[in-house]
DNA sequence: AATATATTTAACCGACTGGTACATTTGGCT
DNA sequence: AGCCAAATGTACCAGTCGGTTAAATATATT
């Protein structure tokens, strides 16, 4: 009574969200199982009864990482829009997200430096639907059957080049910053970037 | 006199390269020393003999690819061209020189991961002068003066979307194709990537 | 040739790290 | 209460890895 009380489910809760600011920041190799114990009130033992090993432990990471992306994904309303503003707020949103979601798109990094071997492994990122793209499709038939987009566009292309640039503005802002300063990434050089984005976006489409 | 048996030079070079390929293949923790002295005929000894340590190394590895890289770009000839086709070719020279360096690519994925710690100790890589840039800036000018381009361009944001752009495509790769399939990596999808890359740039800048 | 210096070899080490053995406690169930 | 399985604490281990010690060999210098 007096001592800690058993809640498996938090425990667990727990590792995941300490092994994920981990990975995040020291990558698969450069990762202690020991740091992650000591970064909450458990003990290495615990991250092995739960997860197995420490890879286990890293694609439990990734799944969870990747579930919550695509959920948040999913939330992205756009009904009642009309294609260019559907395009325009997808390609907003998926701006900010990335910038809010550093520790993903660091997990995303890990993963392509070891050639996407362990999330090849998690079966429920195997399944191809995704709700960005499913969106994107959706736009680009709208905006076609309504001729305002050109009629070769490619969703998947445009969905590329989407994540190329929300994607590299917060993967390689530090080698960006180290070349050519960080002018690029104060709040106002941002903003315009982000607009730089959609009608580059835009351009491609119309 | 005639025969060398030793061969420092050649030696130290035989590390660089080994090392450059592991740490591009395996990052900053995953590399092992020993692997390295595997790759090349010399002992692990050897490497902390001509690099003090393995923090020294991969300093030494980035120093020698980025030179590398900057030599390359400095080498491409835009004189004689228009704006237009100065920067048309600027921007497939950037999209295929990093198809065609994936070491590179991946070693700079990796200092990202380490927020560039490493790349700010190296002194040779703190001088802001890069050709790339200085290429673009002139580009833009020139364009500016024809009254071909916007007047508002900045040659930093213009610079970011196409390396963004022409990193992606190699550093995400992996995963990528996890998500969506490999159908935007065949040889086709790929010319057409470039395409689209190059009128994205162009639509910016007029 | 003799000496000094640069380069290379071979064996070794201490610290770290992922993982485990085993004992102990907790809480649900009868 | 008494039992059992799930959950947790403690101590420990075996292999790995960056780095070193010390000696041998090659080259340059005088």
């Amino acid at each position: 009574m007096r001592t800690w009380k058993q809640d498996p489910e938090a425990v667990r809760a727990d590792i995941l969200n300490a092994a994920t600011a981990e990975f995040a920041q020291n990558g698969l190799d450069g990762a202690r199982v020991q740091d992650i114990a000591d970064r909450i009130q458990t003990s290495k033992r615990m991250i092995f009864y739960y997860f197995g090993d420490k890879d286990g432990l890293y694609r439990a990471v990734l799944e969870q990482a990747y579930r919550s992306v695509r959920q948040r994904e999913a939330e992205l309303d756009l009904k009642g829009l009309s294609p260019v503003d559907a395009l325009r707020r997808l390609v907003e949103f998926t701006f900010d997200h990335h910038r809010d979601h550093a520790d993903f798109i660091r997990l995303v990094m890990i993963e392509n430096i070891h050639d996407a071997r362990h999330m090849r492994k998690i079966e429920s990122l195997s399944g191809t639907s995704n709700a960005a793209i499913d969106q994107l499709r959706e736009i680009c038939e709208a905006g076609k059957a309504a001729g305002l987009f050109r009629d070769d566009i490619s969703p998947l292309a445009l969905h590329w080049q989407i994540s190329a640039l929300s994607f590299f503005n917060v993967a390689n802002r530090s080698t960006f910053s180290m070349n050519f300063g960080d002018g690029l990434f104060s709040e106002q050089a941002q903003a315009e970037l982000r607009e730089q984005v959609v009608k580059s976006i835009l351009a491609i489409v119309m």
